[in-house]
DNA sequence: TCTGGGGTCCTAGGACCC
DNA sequence: TCTGGGGTCCTAGGACCC
């Protein structure tokens, strides 16, 4: 079998590079992509710079504030990342045809089989680089190795403007460096789970069985961890999504708040979004989900599973105020709601129809004419009159 | 110090059917 | 009275990632 060789590419910084990028005066400077100093929200990332403050991505934007009051705060201008992404995505795609986007800022290259008409890996990863910085103004780490997870750790590890390739063989060593929170698939819990297991390291991780893994940590993390600490690609990234399984949206209030016809009408705009999105990818979905975040950050979930497929906002508003009735008594403040859609399945398969023509079809069609106005005429608003109100 | 938004997958229990 | 096992679907909660 041919020797595996992929490369994981990681733009740095990559939102805060963007802004510097587009505007020079920013270069140098601590810069902090994310919400506005003074809301709820966080920061989404930051430039090296910013990160010497001890700025990091998911912070309270109000606690970066306080490290760096002079730091630039920018919103999120997300339609420009994508399209930067996408070109840098064009220049990785000539290396090689078999190129997996697995985020905004980061992909896979599988480079098996290269060598002979590009060279050897260290050397492309270096024309990669060279590239992006000339072509592009961003910088990339890269992380060469046997396999995608390996090749993943080795750029993370290798971060800011980093290369850094992993042979066979060197798996070990180079997972020992590591810290058990440098895992991917290591969040917070299971980080402070093993130390209450008193493993500290990724070498006494390495010392337990997988049977052993798994009674401690359930089975899919064991399973997950055994392989990850021997450097074997534990399949975190899939070849494809073979799908959307579900679609969200949420929104944290500004502040904690109980009034049940503002929220009802925070709910129907979520229906309302929800069913744009389905739409206009062409889906249909089955499940509801309301979700609900209190003052306390006690979450709360509950879904209903609809016998036919969900036709109008309508329906979904009208489920999520049942779910909502089912789940909160009107005393505890709510923080975030959020709706979300699941089970879904392409519109144009042969839909199950049910046998009569009922209001929620028609109000599905009425949607889809509202929605196809508002693509054509961005920007300008067409709503439902009842989002309008000022009561209901 | 006060914690976003959008996703995926896992666990575990219960209902229901064969 | 006691009581199987497998499969599938649904619900709720939670961990994790970018």
């Amino acid at each position: 079998m041919k020797k595996k060789i992929f490369f994981h590419a990681d733009l740095d910084a990559f939102f805060a590079a963007v802004e510097q990028k587009d505007n020079p005066q920013l270069q140098g400077k601590p810069v902090i992509v994310g919400a506005q100093p003074g809301s709820r929200g966080v920061v989404s990332a930051c430039s090296y710079e910013a990160r010497r403050f001890g700025i990091k991505s998911a912070m309270p934007i109000s606690k970066a504030y306080r490290k760096c009051p002079n730091g630039i705060f920018l919103p999120v201008r997300m339609k420009r990342y994508i399209e930067v992404s996408q070109i840098v995505i064009r220049i990785l795609k000539a290396y090689t045809p078999d190129m997996q986007q697995i985020s905004i800022d980061e992909a896979f290259l599988d480079m098996t089989g290269t060598e002979r008409l590009l060279g050897k890996p260290i050397g492309v990863a270096k024309q990669i680089k060279k590239n992006i910085k000339d072509n592009v103004g961003l910088l990339v780490s890269i992380g060469i190795a046997p396999n995608k997870y390996l090749a993943k750790l080795a750029s993370d590890y290798a971060k800011p403007d980093g290369l850094l390739q992993i042979n066979e063989g060197e798996q070990e060593t180079f997972l020992n460096k590591l810290s058990l929170k440098d895992i991917w698939g290591v969040g917070q819990k299971t980080y402070l789970r093993l130390i209450e297991l008193n493993i500290t390291s990724i070498k006494m991780l390495r010392s337990f069985s997988q049977n052993i893994l798994c009674s401690m940590l359930g089975k899919a993390t064991g399973k997950y961890l055994y392989k990850a600490v021997r450097g074997i690609d534990p399949v975190f990234f899939k070849v494809y999504h073979p799908k959307t399984r579900s679609i969200s949206n949420e929104i944290t209030f500004e502040y904690d708040r109980k009034d049940v016809a503002g929220i009802k009408k925070v709910i129907l705009e979520l229906s309302h979004q929800i069913m744009f999105r389905l739409i206009e990818n062409g889906d249909k979905a089955k499940t509801v989900t309301l979700k609900l975040r209190f003052n306390d950050f006690t979450n709360i979930h509950a879904q209903f599973t609809a016998r036919h497929w969900l036709c109008s906002a309508e329906e979904i508003y009208k489920i999520a105020c049942e779910l909502l009735k089912s789940k909160w008594n009107e005393k505890k403040a709510i923080r975030l709601i959020g709706i979300g859609a699941s089970g879904l399945d392409k519109s144009n398969q042969p839909a199950q129809l049910e046998l009569f023509e009922d209001k929620a079809h028609k109000n599905r069609k009425v949607e889809k004419a509202v929605f196809n106005i508002k693509k054509k005429l961005s920007g300008v608003k067409i709503t439902k009159a009842r989002l309008l109100e000022k009561d209901d």
